[in-house]
Formats: C-alpha cells, structure tokens, sequence
DNA sequence: GTCTTAATCAACCAAACGGTTGATCAACCG
DNA sequence: CGGTTGATCAACCGTTTGGTTGATTAAGAC
C-alpha cells in the first residue's frame, strides 16, 4: 500500500461520521439518504464524506437507477490493520525479548547487592537503555 | 476507546512523517533529534509531530536529563485494528453468508429458466437486494 | 559562572478540512 | 410533457493543520 493511499485512508478514519458510515455499511451496502439520516448535517457534506471514504479506497459505488449504493471494501481495511499490526508486533516481540532477557539479568542484580535502588526501576532503566 | 481518542489516533496516522516516526520507533525508543534526523523538516515540526502523536495516546515520554525519549504504545495500537477488525469481520462474515445463500439459490436458478441474465450478473443484483 | 545541547513555546502563514447555500444533472413517475 | 426524487457540482466561510522563524527553558560540559 502506497504513503498516498494510507494518508487518505487513515484520514478518512479520522472523523466519527465516516467512521459511523463504516460502522453502517458493515451491515451491508447504503444509499447516500440512508447513509445520511442518522445526521444533523446536509445531504451534501454526507456527500463529501462518501467521496472521501471512496477516494481513499475504502468503499466502492455502484448504479441502481438514480441510487448510488455505497459498499464497503474488507479487503481495504484488511490492508490498514496489516499496517499497523507490522509495527504493532515488532514493538510486542521486542518487548518480550526484554522481558526474557532482564528475568535473567534480575538474578545477576541479586548476586550483586551494590545496587542502591534493585526494583522495579531497574527494569524500566534497563529498557531504556536499550533501544 | 471514545470517540475523541479515535478521531485523534486516526488522524495521527494519517501523516506520513508522524507514520515513519511509529515505523521507527516500533524498533526501539528514540529521542526527538534521532526521529528528526530522516527528515527535511526544522526540530520544532518534528516535535509538534510528536505532540500529536503523544496526545493521540499512541506513544508516551519520560525523561533522561535534558533527553525526552519516545516510546510507542502497542497497546494503543492493539485497540485500533480491533476497532477496525470489529467492522471488518462483520463485512467478511455478511459476504461470506451470501455466497453460501447464493450456492443455494443458484440451483433454483438453473430450473427457471425464464432468467436472460443468468450468470454473475445475478449474484451481484441479489447481494445489493440483500442489505 | 559561560557555553553548548536538547527541546519547547509563541506567533505567524498558506493550504486543507468540514460545513453551508444555491444551482444543476439524471432517472423515474404520472 | 412536467414534476419529483437522489445525488452532485460550485462557490464560499470559519477552523484546523503542517510548516516556518525567533525567543526561551533546562540540563550538562568547560
């Protein structure tokens, strides 16, 4: 997925009416009325937030006579958790690893009583450092 | 996760220089000069990048002398893909009820045979009937 | 103390966002 | 045909965003 599209798809995410719209067409495809009357603003700022929902790949449109049924697309939010679980799960396995690796140095900590402060704070410092 | 935490998250990520900051730092914390360093941009927009971010609730900061270093929260992270995976299961799990209906309905079809469109064309009508 | 380093605060600016009103297009209905 | 319905286009407006420059705070380093 391109820098461009997460942009917009991320954005598009980032207002409670859009993500109210998702949340609707979760339970299948709408209309821009349908979309619009949970809503206490014109039928043309619904529109624009279908369009922003749609440029950013989020949903597809189709033809029904003078509707225009909107659609959400799974497999585009797919691709924004796919994003962020990436970054999600190498922050998770490095924390892990940390774990793992100051169980061990806490026994060292014990063998060596000339800490002035041998808890909790150490382990805290001890990630810190490591970054 | 309210509304507001949504809207901010979201919106954090909707910013390609705040989404090479979580890359970044999903290897390990780092401090405002080492996240500026990729980018073309002044040590003030930066740490306005990081404000957003630690206002989002996506990273948190502690102190080591005059050093901020940044800290990126998977947790925040985990609670945004379950909202959207909360949305995007629903959508997979309706489409995947109407394939199976559709496998159903298609025999139906083969004996009327008064249809003049009988292909794919007929499940994609019956899925927009169906929302 | 002074100097340097790390980072923030404050004021400003152009561009984008979310919303409005008013006009228009497109397809069905009678 | 004229009228109604569904939806969009166009222009405008206040607020927010991402960026800048310049001044300031805070902690070491000399």
């Amino acid at each position: 997925m391109e820098q461009d599209a997460l942009d917009r798809a991320f954005m598009a995410l980032a207002d409670p009416v859009r993500r109210a719209m998702v949340a609707r067409l979760s339970r299948g495809d709408a209309t821009v009325n349908e979309l619009a009357e949970p809503f206490a603003i014109t039928k043309q700022a619904v529109s624009k937030h279908i369009q922003v929902l749609e440029h950013a790949g989020l949903v597809t449109r189709s033809r029904d006579a003078q509707r225009r049924p909107v659609h959400l697309d799974a497999a585009a939010l797919e691709r924004l958790t796919a994003w962020i679980d990436q970054y999600r799960l190498l922050a998770e396995s490095r924390f892990r690893q940390l774990d793992e690796l100051l169980g061990a140095s806490q026994n060292a900590a014990a063998s060596h009583p000339e800490q002035e402060n041998p808890e909790q704070e150490n382990t805290a410092k001890k990630k810190e450092e490591l970054r």
